[in-house]
RNA sequence: GGAGGCGUCGCCUAGUCCGGUCGAUGGCGCCCGCCUGCUAAGCGGGUUGGGGUUUUAUAGCCCCUCGAGGGUUCAAAUCCCUCCGCCUCCGCCA
């Protein structure tokens, strides 16, 4: 949600993020028309409430004739003021109504464009050549079956598609990589959380996922719960109206939590494998930081995913994505992308947001600072994303008999340096 | 699932039976000032949050806010209804 004083002060630059993401621009006077409407519905409501209370206040002291004839008054009264009062109810719901489907501001330096108009920032490691090294790569399902790591027929008989089983060393490794996740982002300085994954309306909403990402997410009917699709959604309601002391800023935390997705829209998209799952696992970065400092924190963000993933030792790349790709909380959005070397390609791994303080507007996330109360900025970042990660260490790491070298900071809980077929 | 209790502006708390002077009490904490070798104590003042409006600004005025939402009434912290949360006991289950 946009701070309706923006709106009024600089609609401009509202009118030109709108355009930037391919999105309504005009929808800017809308709201700004609805802001109109509702402050003049509230004064009005407000003079007739304070006569009332006047009145009322001379009802009580007032006798015989004189109060009768106040009475007379005031009942007319009561009936003008519950209407003004209906008037400004709806002039706000309106208004929220409209202005909850603008999005974030975007970030200036951010590439204009649509989803394929992305900058690469940065390439890091470089892509294995097989073919010099003498053998075709096989890809994740074909490895996950040889090792005994992941078992997609069985999911699909359980639970249907884009569902899968981890198995022995499989499941070793999803462990690992939580421990070795939830011990970087401690040593970090990151407080570790264990979200609930079932939240009700007003934290997926404040979040920004039940407008354009709605389609996505589950929904349970009967209990009016939602199922959240990043622990990002329980982490930012967690401080939800709330005022922050601005001293203790920034506050980190790292949300471990089953993620669930419906992945509406994407059938023949990479229905192969578990790129693409209706629930997975992922380690989440997520700071509630001072407005100010936001651009600065993002950037942390992003080194802590950089770091994680240098360990594992795989090639990636990081990308400025396009306005046009951002969900409607991001200001900015960074993703690292793994390659995968049976797609040729690199593949979103994690993704790094500045949500500014769109999302706290929504959720009642302040800060005190000073004698004033503002909203905070939001920022979160994916450290693992458990089955892609796996799917580019079995790729990357997988050696010509269907082995696959265990990256060192792994070893330990898989009690091997290589998984070999079983 | 059954029975009962509770929810007041940071924390604690008065007020709710019997509606109007509650436009919310007091304490603690915190902030400012006075006093004071220093600190403490003492004294005085301030201290919920949101919104509207006027103003260059400071500041002021107004409305809402007693868990949430409805209702009754000229008038609701107070009466009625629904919901949410917490606590105690019982039952069932991990």
């Amino acid at each position: 949600m946009l701070d309706l004083r923006v709106l009024r002060d600089a609609p401009d630059t509202v009118r030109h993020s709108q355009a930037a993401r391919g999105e309504d621009a005009s929808l800017v006077d809308v709201v700004i028309a609805a802001d109109e409407a509702r402050r003049a519905a509230i004064s009005a409501y407000e003079a007739l409430r304070a006569e009332q209370k006047a009145l009322g206040k001379q009802v009580a002291s007032a006798q015989g004739d004189e109060k009768q004839a106040l009475l007379a008054r005031t009942k007319d009264l009561s009936n003008q003021v519950k209407q003004a009062e209906g008037s400004a109810r709806e002039a706000e719901e309106a208004l929220t109504v409209v202005q909850l489907q603008l999005s974030n501001v975007v970030e200036p330096g951010a590439p204009v464009g649509a989803e394929e108009d992305f900058a690469v920032l940065e390439h890091i490691g470089t892509p294995r050549d097989f073919a010099a090294e003498g053998f075709e790569p096989r890809d994740h399902v074909d490895l996950g079956k040889l090792l005994g790591a992941i078992d997609v027929e069985r999911g699909a008989k359980v639970s249907g598609a884009r569902f899968f089983y981890l198995t022995g060393p499989g499941a070793l490794l999803e462990l690992a990589l939580i421990n070795v996740a939830v011990q970087q982002a401690v040593a970090a300085g990151f407080t570790p959380m264990v979200t609930p994954v079932l939240v009700k309306p007003p934290a997926m909403e404040g979040t920004g996922f039940l407008g354009q990402a709605a389609e996505n997410v589950f929904h349970l009917e009967q209990d009016d719960f939602y199922l959240v699709g990043t622990s990002e959604v329980s982490l930012a309601a967690y401080h939800s109206d709330e005022i922050l002391d601005v001293a203790d800023l920034p506050l980190r935390y790292a949300g471990i939590s089953t993620c669930f997705r419906r992945e509406a829209g994407t059938y023949g998209k990479d229905t192969r494998g578990i790129i693409r799952v209706h629930q997975f696992d992922k380690i989440e970065m997520f700071s509630f930081c001072h407005p100010d400092d936001a651009v600065a924190e993002h950037q942390r963000l992003l080194a802590w995913e950089k770091q994680f993933l240098d360990q594992l030792e795989l090639p990636y790349r990081v990308i400025d994505v396009a306005t046009g790709d951002l969900g409607s909380s991001a200001a900015r959005k960074y993703d690292i992308e793994a390659w995968i070397p049976t797609q040729g390609k690199y593949r979103e791994v994690t993704s790094a947001s500045n949500c500014t303080d769109f999302q706290a507007r929504r959720l009642g996330v302040r800060m005190r600072d000073g004698d004033r109360t503002t909203p905070v900025a939001t920022l979160n970042g994916t450290l693992v994303a458990i089955p892609r990660i796996i799917v580019a260490i079995l790729e990357n790491h997988q050696q010509a008999d269907g082995s696959v070298r265990v990256p060192a900071p792994l070893q330990a809980t898989l009690g091997t340096d290589v998984i070999t077929p079983r």
